[in-house]
RNA sequence: GCGGGUGUAGCUCAGUUGGUUAGAGCGCCAGGUUGUGGUCCUGGAUGUCGUCGGUUCGAAUCCGAUCACUCGCCCCA
């Protein structure tokens, strides 16, 4: 409440930080763009229905991280925790029912309230893409390709790895779901207490525990892919046999789960061992049941989320691609000339900064130093002569520029 | 929510068994004869030693609490 710290677990993005994250923003953007999806921006709160009723009652989410609050009307309202519920509830609500397929592309903050680690703030940023009314395999395909090549559009592609599982569809699923309770429940004496919880609220979590005990239980339990009735199996094969055709490699993952409730078939993370427990790059998955499950018309869906930061620690330094030219002004006189000439530079569309002060050494230095490409010296000497001395800074030239042709002539720095 | 680690100048870190004016490198600022950068040389500024409280003649150094960060668990992007 004191202090002038940020709020645990956000951050300031300061311009060397924002630039990295608009970066990621804009590259998956573009890939999104190329496969047609447009932008959607829906409110960062909603009613707290929303996400309690679409993520179920038992998800951690729900339960424990969400920020919710009422407002002066006395509604429940909550910071949206993840972006398809409300992408949905806009897909309702807006009467976008008459217009499937639909492919939307969104990206902005997030909040969990959870205990903060690297890539794992409480207020993050997620860009993700949702495609609706697509039964088909095909699909799936391409929404995860399109992963892919957001990553590769990040330089990332070779650090990732794609992790892929089905979870059937609702009847696979609860089937799958009855035999692994009774294997578990029949070895309730092996399992950690994490996993006891689990076995209650989400028997699936199980599958991917970590504790040693857990992992020689779960090596022996029901596979997943054995419970899959015949159409499940045949949407499965023919997703991995799409994602084979297009060159997007992946290895099967049995244990693959999803925390939420609404997911069905495909599910899918890509993955790296650079960001040590948060390995989760971007995920999704398929989630025919989650729009009926909300009040609309059945409608079937799949789409993928990615944190900003997460991919932002991948990235490393990006360089800022703006090289403004420095006009300096030496001496009084010069002053106002200066920068009359900075706007009708700045008019004419050329990124410019004025050296303020210091004398020529310092302001050269400091014009070197923030990337400018040229500097504009603009003296007593120069203004009598009616010229401006144009010194590139990469190759060290000089020349004196009339000033009623600078523009032409500073051309190629434009 | 649970367990471990850390917290000293803008940044990365030193700081001996508690002892008196708290250091380095980088960065920043200013100079190196009046208007020429990216190299070099010289000089300079900057710290409530995370915060609060305790032990002590004396604490950046020991103890406690608290906050933040960090690692793992939980869960997830």
């Amino acid at each position: 409440m004191s202090s002038l710290q940020p709020v645990r677990g956000t951050h300031d993005l300061l311009p060397d930080d924002s630039r990295r994250h608009r970066a990621v923003e804009e590259a998956a953007f573009a890939v999104a763009r190329r496969y047609g999806f447009g932008e959607i921006i829906t409110p960062i709160f909603e009613f707290t229905e929303v996400f309690s009723r679409t993520l179920g009652d038992t998800s951690d989410v729900v339960t424990k991280e969400m920020y919710s609050f009422q407002d002066r009307g006395g509604e429940s309202i909550t910071l949206r925790p993840e972006g398809t519920a409300g992408v949905a509830r806009a897909f309702i609500s807006g009467g976008l029912t008459q217009n499937l397929p639909l492919k939307l592309f969104y990206r902005g903050p997030m909040f969990r309230y959870e205990r903060p680690q690297k890539g794992r703030q409480r207020q993050f940023h997620q860009i993700g893409v949702e495609l609706l009314g697509v039964e088909g395999p095909q699909a799936d395909i391409e929404v995860i390709a399109m992963g892919l090549d957001v990553l590769d559009a990040l330089g990332l592609k070779d650090r990732v790895r794609l992790e892929l599982n089905s979870l059937g569809d609702a009847e696979s699923r609860a089937t799958y779901r009855q035999a692994l309770v009774a294997y578990l429940s029949a070895r309730k004496d092996r399992l950690s207490p994490d996993s006891l919880e689990r076995l209650e609220r989400n028997p699936l979590r199980v599958l991917d525990s970590k504790d040693e005990g857990d992992k020689a239980v779960v090596a022996e339990a029901p596979l997943l892919g054995d419970y899959l009735n015949e159409p499940s199996r045949a949407f499965f094969q023919a997703v991995q046999e799409g994602l084979t055709a297009v060159g997007v490699p992946f290895i099967l993952n049995p244990k693959l789960v999803r925390g939420l409730d609404y997911y069905s078939h495909t599910a899918f993370e890509f993955t790296t061992t650079a960001l040590g427990a948060q390995g989760t790059v971007l995920a999704g998955g398929r989630y025919d049941g989650l729009i009926g499950q909300m009040g609309g018309p059945a409608t079937c869906g799949i789409g993928w989320a990615a944190g900003v930061e997460r991919l932002s620690l991948l990235l490393g330094e990006v360089p800022d691609p703006t090289r403004p030219l420095a006009v300096i002004p030496m001496g009084e006189a010069a002053a106002t000339e200066a920068l009359k000439l900075c706007m009708r530079l700045r008019r004419a569309g050329f990124a410019v900064e004025m050296g303020y002060s210091g004398n020529l050494k310092k302001r050269l230095a400091r014009a070197n130093k923030m990337g400018a490409r040229a500097a504009l010296i603009l003296g007593e000497d120069e203004l009598a002569r009616a010229v401006v001395a144009v010194r590139d800074l990469d190759s060290g030239e000089q020349q004196d520029v009339a000033l009623s042709t600078l523009e032409n002539a500073l051309g190629c720095y434009r």
